[in-house]
RNA sequence: GCCGAAAUAGCUCAAUUGGUAGAGCAACUGAUUUGUAAUCAGUAGGUUACGGGUUCAAGUCCUGUUUUCGGCACCA
């Protein structure tokens, strides 16, 4: 896909594109005051009060119609700077611009303005000549949208929609935008049966189907058997703890809002826990620890709840259940770098295990003037967010630094993800933690005999296995490499009658040596079964007939190719299972 | 949570201004016995998400709830 903000030309046209729509809205609403229209990657919006109106599908047609002619009449895009007295005077009667204009800096005495037709806005610009030039674009969709992105604030009416040079981009974006749809997780989880919802359940409460759940099975086992060889002991522990335990967490106080409510049994508090920290903060209390035994990495796949807003829910990424791949690192402060750059690496070759590559890494940082929102340290503070800038730049990782995103207790490494609909979303987390420790008095002894408090790593690699079973659909578009595929091999006797008992036998040996194998010898036609197959994107179908069944052989043929090959039955065998061990990826 | 939209058979969708809820696929039964993306015929399948209201009459209009979708906000 086009980023149309890193694209200068059609950053510039979809921009005016911008003032062409609120031009339009004009027309059709003349009550209509705007806010900002800015660009964005996906082409740009505009946010506009419409009073009491609302937007329609039909309004939105109609306004793109009245841009269409207004583009057509060809007036110039003219600028004209004017001082910000003369500005605040000419827009006295929008109070939208005169919140822009007040907020400008002290030394901007200049403000620019643009003038096409019958319509002016403030604008720094640049813009194109004239409007004419806007001839491919589209009005994309319309939604509600908080003034300055403040939930406290009275809610505009957003317009997106995106123009470009020529016809052929356009059809194109949209293309993409159709294709979108058709690996987005929710479709492809319902089409393949991998989880479900249901409304006595709740919201945000998947339940995983059969074949998801074979598919999460592998994930666990895939990143267990990574976390054992790199020293992590796994745990259970339970999935509600009491309120005196996020209490002592500090949880209560900071994250109550979006933890579901608390439940009193006898005179007992208790909540359904909504991460894992203060639990395994008390095992690594249970018993005394060495600075010889650090680092400690207690790991557990473990289920949470948290009370998510209703309009945040999401298929399998954005949930109320979830579990988490979690652990918790503990270590003395000299063994945060080593640690943190083991971490790293970790999610550098999961990644490239699963051949996953548009991924962002980004290192949220604290905002040192909001005292109210982070932990009070600032050399804690300083000197954690150096440390971690050091690895990532030893590791050679490329990152983008995000002011203002850290936990309360620390500064995070975060990655970041595009699902196929929808904004970002942060898959892996690695977080710096130095508050908790204290706060559970966890300790540790160091090599003068002395008490330490230790410094603890939260970690989550999949971040939770549903988000990341989402991703990964929408990845391979369903077509999981053969290790994850619910089914990997389907068997399909020509027919029945003569080489059913074949097809039986083939499936009872594939079965017999662990692999996932469905016989379909019902009474169709080859051609109808064959189908089926492809489109449930199994990655290898075997065709049996008097040929195979004589030869003791199978022919298989790959998913989305026409051609067959023809093997031994144990030599395919041979080739599944390396490729299944391998964890190869489909081509 | 907020601004909008939507919910009809297991799935994908129809149903003029309010006037007998339909189709394709899937399922089931039978015929057909198949060599690389859909064989034919028949059967069954519904308190139109759930509650309340308006009306002679509601899938359709009003209203409450739930869920879903597009955004916004949130994401210790």
């Amino acid at each position: 896909m086009i980023n149309i903000k890193e694209n200068e030309h059609l950053s510039i046209m979809n921009h005016s594109c911008a003032h062409l729509l609120a031009q339009a809205v004009k027309h059709i609403y003349p009550n209509a005051l705007f806010w900002v229209g800015p660009v964005i990657e996906e082409g740009f919006y505009y946010d506009i009060d419409l009073g009491d109106e609302t937007l329609t599908e039909e309004a939105l047609e109609k306004i793109e119609r009245e841009m269409k002619k207004i583009a057509k009449d060809g007036k110039r895009i003219v600028r004209e700077e004017i001082s910000k007295a003369d500005a605040l005077e000419k827009f006295a009667n929008d109070p939208y611009k005169v919140d822009l204009i007040s907020r400008m800096d002290e030394d901007e005495q200049v403000i620019s303005c643009y003038t096409q037709g019958d319509f002016t806005d403030l604008c720094r610009g640049p813009h194109l000549e004239s409007v004419k030039e806007l001839k491919f674009f589209k009005l994309i969709k319309f939604s509600g949208a908080y003034w300055k992105g403040d939930a406290k604030n009275k809610m505009l009416q957003r317009i997106y929609g995106v123009c470009f040079e020529n016809e052929e981009d356009l059809n194109a974006h949209l293309a993409e935008l159709e294709e979108a749809k058709e690996r987005d997780h929710r479709k492809i989880g319902k089409e393949q049966e991998l989880y479900m919802n249901h409304e006595l359940v709740g919201a945000g409460m998947p339940l995983w189907l059969p074949n998801g759940s074979i598919i999460r099975k592998q994930l666990e086992n895939y990143i267990y058997e990574k976390e054992q060889k790199l020293g992590y002991d796994h745990v259970y522990t339970p999935c509600v703890g009491t309120v005196d335990l996020y209490k002592t967490s500090g949880h209560w106080d900071h994250y109550k809002e979006n933890m579901f409510p608390m439940m009193k049994v006898d005179e007992e508090e208790f909540v359904l826990r909504p991460m894992n920290c203060p639990h395994h903060m008390l095992i690594f209390k249970n018993k005394m620890h060495s600075y010889r035994d650090l680092p400690v990495r207690i790991g557990e796949f473990a289920t949470d709840f948290r009370y998510e807003a209703s309009g945040a829910v999401k298929g399998l990424e954005r949930v109320r259940c979830m579990c988490q791949n979690d652990a918790h690192l503990f270590v003395t402060p000299e063994q945060i770098g080593e640690e943190f750059k083991k971490v790293v690496s970790l999610i550098l070759d999961v990644y490239r295990d699963f051949g996953l590559q548009n991924y962002k890494f980004r290192l949220s940082l604290r905002d040192p003037e909001d005292k109210e929102k982070y932990f009070d340290d600032d050399q804690m503070w300083n000197e954690a967010e150096a440390k971690l800038r050091e690895v990532l730049n030893e590791l050679g990782v490329e990152y983008f630094e995000a002011v203002g995103e850290a936990a309360f207790y620390g500064p995070k490494l975060d990655v970041e993800v595009k699902p196929a609909v929808g904004p970002e979303v942060t898959l892996s987390t690695c977080q710096l933690d130095f508050l908790l420790p204290r706060r559970f008095e966890l300790s540790y002894i160091n090599s003068k005999g002395e008490k330490e408090t230790p410094v603890v790593l939260h970690r989550a690699i999949f971040g939770t296995f549903d988000r990341f079973t989402a991703f990964i659909i929408e990845e391979t578009k369903g077509r999981f490499p053969t290790w994850l595929s619910p089914v990997q091999v389907k068997v399909i006797p020509v027919n029945a009658e003569f080489q059913g008992d074949y097809g039986k036998e083939i499936k009872d040996y594939l079965a017999e040596n662990g692999i996932r194998v469905e016989l379909d010898d019902r009474n169709e036609k080859l051609g109808y079964r064959l189908r089926e197959a492809q489109t449930q994107k199994v990655p290898y179908t075997l065709i049996l007939g008097d040929a195979e069944k004589e030869n003791n052989t199978i022919s298989y043929r790959l998913h989305g190719e026409k051609d067959t090959t023809t093997l031994p039955k144990e030599e395919f065998l041979k080739m599944l299972k390396e490729e299944i061990e391998s964890k190869s990826l489909r081509k």
